[in-house]
DNA sequence: TATCGTTATGTTATCAGAAATATAACGATA
DNA sequence: TATCGTTATATTTCTGATAACATAACGATA
């Protein structure tokens, strides 16, 4: 029904160091060990994952993961320690973000009309 | 530099009622009396401005902006009491989580490398 | 009753960002 | 030393959101 969305982002010069799709992106290498896996898991292409990852290590101070190209499985990536704690706080100020907003919107809330507009994507 | 982006929607069924978009153009609205002047002023097309209008004016219990057409200057619009106070209290709530956001983003704002990433667009 | 600027709404054109496709390099292991 | 799945990267194609364009209706006022 009535829902409040809110987004927040990272941004470093120009590029965006992080924000929810790089989060989830990170959460599911962690998962598969591998940025193709993980890209194919939230079905993003690989290239755009790849991006997502280099803007990602570049703005940090240290890298968020770490990449290794050949052998048996063909290489593979890893999340860091470094890069397991930016997923754990960026998560943990969303909750309380969310949790925050969602309090303060309520007078502005029961200002919406009892129902939502008819869908006219048919 | 670094920078924090907070982005609040507010949803109601599949459309967006309300954000900082709708919220830029109510309060050009009010500055001006006219959809079309408001829209000029932030350079959107009038059909757009008009579109966030109309989605707007049917998501809340009543209306924000009321229209006149026709008459000598051609017709135009105003907020209405109900739009104007809307207005307030999303601008009020955005600032206030604007400051609880950054402050609860410290410590991951460290984890920033000092210098951002050169602008690769030349 | 002609004019004028605005609301109201449909149709077409454009373009940036994303997807799709292609290809090279890599190196453990069998 | 051939294989295989992955990283790494360039190029081409597609698409969906938006801009641009067009047009009708409206009505106070002069």
């Amino acid at each position: 029904m009535h829902a409040v969305k809110i987004k927040i982002q990272i941004t470093s010069g120009n590029d965006i160091a992080f924000g929810p799709g790089k989060a989830d992106l990170l959460e599911a290498i962690g998962r598969y060990g591998s940025i193709s896996a993980a890209a194919k898991s939230m079905n993003m292409s690989y290239k755009r994952a790849w991006e997502l990852v280099a803007v990602m290590n570049a703005s940090f101070k240290q890298p968020l993961v770490v990449t290794s190209v050949g052998g048996s499985h063909g290489g593979g990536a890893i999340l860091t320690e470094f890069g397991f704690e930016v997923l754990r706080l960026y998560r943990e100020v969303l909750a309380k973000s969310d949790q925050f907003v969602l309090s303060e919107m309520q007078n502005l809330l029961s200002m919406l009309s009892a129902l939502p507009n008819p869908d006219l994507t048919s």
